[in-house]
DNA sequence: GCGGATTCTTTACAGTTGTAGATTATTAAC
DNA sequence: GTTAATAATCTACAACTGTAAAGAATCCGC
């Protein structure tokens, strides 16, 4: 059934995060690693929780009393899900002027600059043959 | 009182991307030009403009009976508050992994691949000084 | 088997987003 | 001035999001 639709809101964000830190999972589980930061009650972490198996995103099996949840979706399914959804909505689809506006927003370093350099040797050569 | 934080929906970007061509402009203006790619009626335009007046990204003006609209924000601003919010939500603001992903995501071609380069190179000549 | 702890289920509610109808005001044209 | 066209205002409503309380079920230890 291909990759579903990644389409995240930023508190789903919080929650995938966490799962695929320690997978498989239950929701109290979640909400304990999620406390710290969010504050979020059991109720809201494991509505959110419900919320994404319903859309495909996680799944849920019942081990007697305990739920426990797993990712559909691999962090790089997700990232590539956002990645395009503004590619597409802010830069029409075009590559290289989202390259820029990173390249043009972030204070990089000499070494994060050669860094992507490698990288895009690299893919060169790959996409070569 | 610096740029407003940008957070622009699906719609928003339909819309903020027509007033960019043409501002300044009227609401009629506005959903003649998405009506083609949309269908939305004059109704739906206008509440999302004014909606994004609220929201302090356009600027109303009233001219006679005539509402005058203009953005506050470039497309690159919206732009890097998109991109900006994928980094923080999907990379944990990681630069470097999010332009992989990127990389490894698009079927670049050597003409694209080799642009990147020297935009690179041209950033770090910049950078260093 | 009772009681406290843990987990689950159900329900809720306010705010945002996508979408638009109905009604009213304004204007330009006769 | 009356009318047809144009534009504006107001109201609505369902889906989705963020957040959670209240109550029910289950389980562990005694």
């Amino acid at each position: 059934m291909s990759p579903p639709n990644v389409e995240l809101t930023e508190a789903e964000w919080s929650v995938i995060k966490a799962i695929w830190e320690s997978e498989p999972c239950t929701a109290p589980a979640i909400q304990e690693k999620l406390f710290k930061p969010t504050g979020w009650t059991y109720s809201t972490v494991r509505t959110l929780m419900d919320r994404m198996t319903a859309k495909g995103v996680l799944k849920a099996k019942k081990a007697g009393k305990l739920t426990i949840y797993q990712s559909v979706i691999t962090p790089e399914q997700a990232q590539r899900g956002e990645l395009f959804y503004t590619l597409k909505h802010a830069f029409n689809g075009a590559f290289t002027p989202m390259v820029q506006c990173l390249l043009e927003s972030k204070d990089l370093n000499a070494d994060e600059l050669s860094q992507l350099e490698a990288m895009i040797k690299a893919r060169k050569k790959s996409a070569k043959k």
